[in-house]
DNA sequence: CGACGAATTGAACCTATTCAAAGGGTGTGG
DNA sequence: CCACACCCTTTGAATAGGTTCAATTCGTCG
């Protein structure tokens, strides 16, 4: 009777069957740079991606590795990585399902950006970037919309960069914890979870800060009401004063 | 006799004229998302794109305007900037003849997510943001190349905020002045000149600095043998030194 | 329960900012 | 053509925001 867990944020295990053939097509079927395909090509499509499998803290690729596959997410969450020299890494996102990563440019020339780590047990699907240049270059459609997602990612880089040029630590968390509630935030009665494991140590990687200023900063945001948040997890209280002290 | 400017610096004055009808053509011809098409479609494709000047320091539209053109600049040099409550300005790039910005996405609902300024007299052209979508849709290799182009702005903008969130501020100054001689560099005899206009603001905005800091850093690398500098001109004088001080 | 990793808290320190004042190149008007 | 005014740049001293290091507390899982 009850759970004696604390964390309120649900951890699935997956089991190796579950990212199976069935729901591959139903997953393709719904990402938006495909929802152009009929169900013929889609199953043809469907051919070309192979599904890969990654336990919780597994490495899907590195940093500077040669650049040969575009992923999507199909169970699980994949984050996304930089490093630097000194030892400090940045965490750029936290991609759900349905969201794709890596490689976009065909040809060995290419490197991976980022580092893509599973941030839980994961399922992910992968196709040759050249296979994929193919389906872009027969399906305008399809090009097109990636080039939207990609241009929608270009300005959230712009806006990362803007506010770590600009503001002030406490409004910078204040945006990132605006911005996952909205992506990952899960209604509860009194707040609204982010349902994903979040240390003070990802929330510093995300912020350009230590896990010690930002342990300062949520507890003065717990004080002032805005938000609850426990051994990693966070939950939006107050989204609208969340949103305003991220605005100045 | 002789010149008594004491700038390295070319500075243009463009006639109301420079931007005519023959050199379009020959300009839109080296458009690398236009290489694709034929001398018969360029030649459509140019009928679409107007032709409009500004002078040094006018703004071309507005961060959150409505977002309506897609522009590339003919003649001149373009400011790509980001504003905050506070009144601090980030500068993204100085733009050069050839590269392109503004809108892709059409649609109503987007918006402008830097302000464009002529940082020279400048001429652009400005195609609507629909008709360059049509354009796109009836040639994939359009569509792709400009998706190439993006994606490589967004890795650029996420090494920005690699810098900006792991890096000192000496290591960011070196590593914009590094990108920036490699784009505007003209070799001289004994280093390489940014060709534009860069005052210590300017470096201060492209770096999160302030101009004191970036004046007190520039006297350090002066010292050391790394760059020359003047009012509002930088020269590299050690590339190899410089690339190895950004990468730390 | 016991142990390990995460979170909190405090104090010293450091980098870069802020504010203020003085020096220098540019170009403009007399 | 020169002189002055303007803005860019330099330099200094005080300050602040965030980091670092270290010690302690707390939650979660075996």
């Amino acid at each position: 009777m009850g759970n004696r867990r604390k964390t309120p944020v649900e951890i699935d295990t997956i089991s190796a069957h579950q990212c199976s053939i069935g729901l591959r097509l139903e997953l393709l079927g719904k990402l938006p740079f495909l929802a152009s395909l009929s169900a013929d090509e889609l199953a043809a499509a469907n051919k070309r991606f192979k599904t890969r499998d990654f336990v919780e803290g597994a490495t899907i690729y590195f940093a500077d590795d040669p650049a040969t596959h575009l992923y999507v997410v199909a169970i699980g969450q994949v984050r996304l990585m930089q490093h630097s020299p000194a030892g400090k890494d940045i965490l750029l996102d936290v991609l759900q399902p349905g969201e794709f990563f890596g490689s976009l440019m065909p040809g060995d020339d290419g490197r991976y950006a980022e580092t893509a780590q599973a941030h839980t047990d994961t399922c992910i699907l992968g196709i040759n970037a050249d296979e994929f240049r193919r389906l872009m270059t027969s399906d305008p459609g399809i090009a097109l919309a990636v080039l939207d997602l990609t241009t929608e990612r270009l300005r959230a880089a712009q806006e990362t960069v803007r506010r770590l040029s600009a503001y002030p630590m406490e409004q910078r968390l204040a945006a990132v914890l605006v911005r996952l509630a909205g992506k990952l935030g899960e209604q509860r009665a009194d707040d609204l979870l982010i349902q994903t494991r979040l240390s003070r140590e990802d929330l510093a990687q995300m912020t350009a800060a230590t896990p010690e200023t930002i342990s300062r900063i949520m507890t003065q945001l717990q004080k002032d009401g805005l938000v609850n948040s426990g051994r990693q997890w966070v939950a939006v209280k107050d989204m609208a004063g969340l949103r305003r002290l991220a605005e100045g």
